[in-house]
DNA sequence: CACCAGGCAAGTA
DNA sequence: TACTTGCATGGT
């Protein structure tokens, strides 16, 4: 494993511990919440720095346009795109991103989730982070929940929750942290696609910055002692 | 009113 | 490499 040496106390077994933990309390969250890998990759991209509850409305929106098809989507305008989804933020940004991925998905795949998916993982990867607008997490995002791709997703709940259980460092970079959990977990697509998710629950209802709610959260009894 | 949300890119030193 | 800032709506 590649943490630093502050962490060796942690022994295999602990993270499905707390996948079980969450599992038990939340229940099976069946994600990413789209119909389509195409649903998913754009609500990916919207969701950046931002609430889901925000997202749906673009993505509603996208649907009653029926734009969300790659090649239909390419047809309007940057400007167009922005205006149908303002609800989510950084509209601009965020049509110029989504521009830039179909521009890569036409290119390299004509537009093809298929042929997509059977690109090689590592090559899809690099190929991903290299899109405009497409970081790490999103690139896994995608990878995990529209590709199928066994990719563990990081994100700042992550960071929060499980550096706050000393179980990582918090200022770990993107990729340690990724293989810290891939190489310390069954690589399982289900189980992948159900604890980032579960994280993503845990984060929302316990762990934002504002209202914490520790004392409620169905992790506490796993919290270290702070001896 | 201030602050935050399932990030990322671009600029600076 | 390691900070800092812009992006922006909607909820608390």
């Amino acid at each position: 494993m590649s943490m630093s040496s502050s962490f060796d106390h942690y022994i295999n077994g602990t993270l499905m511990t707390y996948f079980n933990r969450l599992l038990e309390f939340f229940g099976p969250q069946y994600w990413w919440p789209g119909d389509t890998p195409f649903e998913v990759i754009i609500g990916a991209i919207l969701t950046q720095n931002t609430t889901w509850k925000n997202v749906e409305k673009s993505i509603a929106i996208l649907k009653q346009h029926d734009l969300l098809d790659p090649k239909i989507l390419r047809s309007i305008s940057q400007d167009e795109l922005a205006q149908l989804i303002r609800s989510c933020g950084y509209y601009n940004q965020k049509a110029k991103k989504i521009s830039h991925f179909l521009q890569f998905f036409e290119c390299h795949y004509q537009s093809d989730i298929e042929r997509m998916r059977q690109e090689p993982l590592d090559r899809l990867r690099n190929q991903l982070l290299t899109v405009h607008g497409i970081g790490p997490e999103t690139a896994d995002s995608i990878l995990l929940y529209a590709m199928s791709k066994q990719v563990f997703v990081i994100d700042s709940y992550t960071r929060r929750i499980f550096s706050r259980h000393n179980l990582i460092d918090p200022d770990a970079d993107y990729e340690t942290l990724r293989l810290f959990f891939e190489n310390n977990l069954k690589k399982e697509l289900y189980l992948f696609n159900e604890y980032h998710a579960l994280i993503v629950c845990t984060g929302k209802d316990f762990c934002r910055t504002k209202k914490p709610l520790c004392q409620q959260c169905p992790l506490k009894e796993l919290l270290p002692n702070k001896s």
